[in-house]
DNA sequence: GAAGATTGATGAATCAATCTTT
DNA sequence: AAAGATTGATTCATCAATCTTC
């Protein structure tokens, strides 16, 4: 039985890896390739269930945040600062959600260089029927059980805190 | 001791969602917004290490496709199926590969529909050198333990089942 | 009609360089 | 000089539409 129609891409290059190098990364290798995969499943997964408000996965957390927030508006450093990307992106994902009529962009109060992204009633709506949408849907991994799920992010966190990326500990869960 | 200086994003998401819907899908929401996170941290690390050879991780995943390849070449569609991306990023990623002298077009002998990318002598050159650089960092995950990651895998595994993904079982790994 | 590849569009991420304000 | 934001460039992903070949 050497035949084995349909291919798993993952298992398929470990094994070509070890005939050529023998075993040495493996374990990493397929660790990487995994996480590298199942963020494109779900960022398509995600991204799919949010068109119909014309956000993706990014959108929804810059306007999650705003939502979320005290006077629902932020400094644009901030928002960055949250969702840990580039201010270059940060512009982007504001320009988008300001074409939707979500966002406003609009003045600090003291400090001239900054401006605020504020959330707009449209934009409250959109963040509601989105969130209730993906909690619904259990943000794509509805099939996972709890135990993986709180595994797999306590994993994750350590990888996290390797890289130095901050990480709080005693996060909260359903469980605790 | 309300004040805590540097903040973890995931926590502080996983703290504002909870303060408004109750704890309904803290877990999934948290391995989520960490697959995410890991994910963008990664490819960062990754192509970081890989940027002296001109390379992204996408390009290397391809061009180390064709390095393990039979005769050092691959058709395009055959390339995509095995990294699971849309024909258009092969052509993109060929495209740049290409540019870099690792890779040449040519056509099929019997299929005239179908392009042959074949990895050159630089290509080689490149494609050993890289994956030297990546072994030995362990694919960015190098202070993760063995067993962290066989759970990681594990349980992406899954996922990537229930998403339809097709995954093969009992694949080798450092410990079979 | 379907398969293989390409082009043109959009979205999201990065970097380097720039501009204003502090 | 440093902080906040933007613009322009590049890479990688997707989709829709097109073109050639099967």
């Amino acid at each position: 039985m050497t035949l084995q129609a349909p291919r798993d891409p993952i298992a398929e290059a470990t094994r070509q890896w070890i005939g050529h190098w023998g075993k040495t990364p493996a374990p990493s290798l397929q660790a990487v390739t995994s996480i590298m995969r199942v963020q494109q499943i779900l960022t398509g997964h995600l991204n799919r269930l949010l068109k119909p408000f014309g956000l993706s996965f990014s959108r929804y957390e810059a306007l999650m945040l705003l939502y979320l927030s005290r006077n629902h508006s932020l400094p644009l450093s901030k928002i960055g600062e949250r969702l840990q990307v580039h201010p270059t992106s940060i512009t982007g994902l504001i320009d988008g959600l300001e074409r939707l009529g979500f966002v406003v962009r609009g003045p600090h109060e003291s400090d001239r260089r900054t401006t605020l992204a504020s959330i707009t009633p449209a934009g409250i709506e959109a963040a509601e029927a989105a969130a209730e949408i993906l909690n619904n849907a259990r943000f794509g991994v509805e099939k996972s059980s709890d135990e993986d799920l709180t595994t797999l992010t306590e994993i994750l966190s350590r990888m996290r805190e390797q890289a130095g990326d901050v990480v709080e500990h005693n996060v909260p869960t359903t469980s605790s």
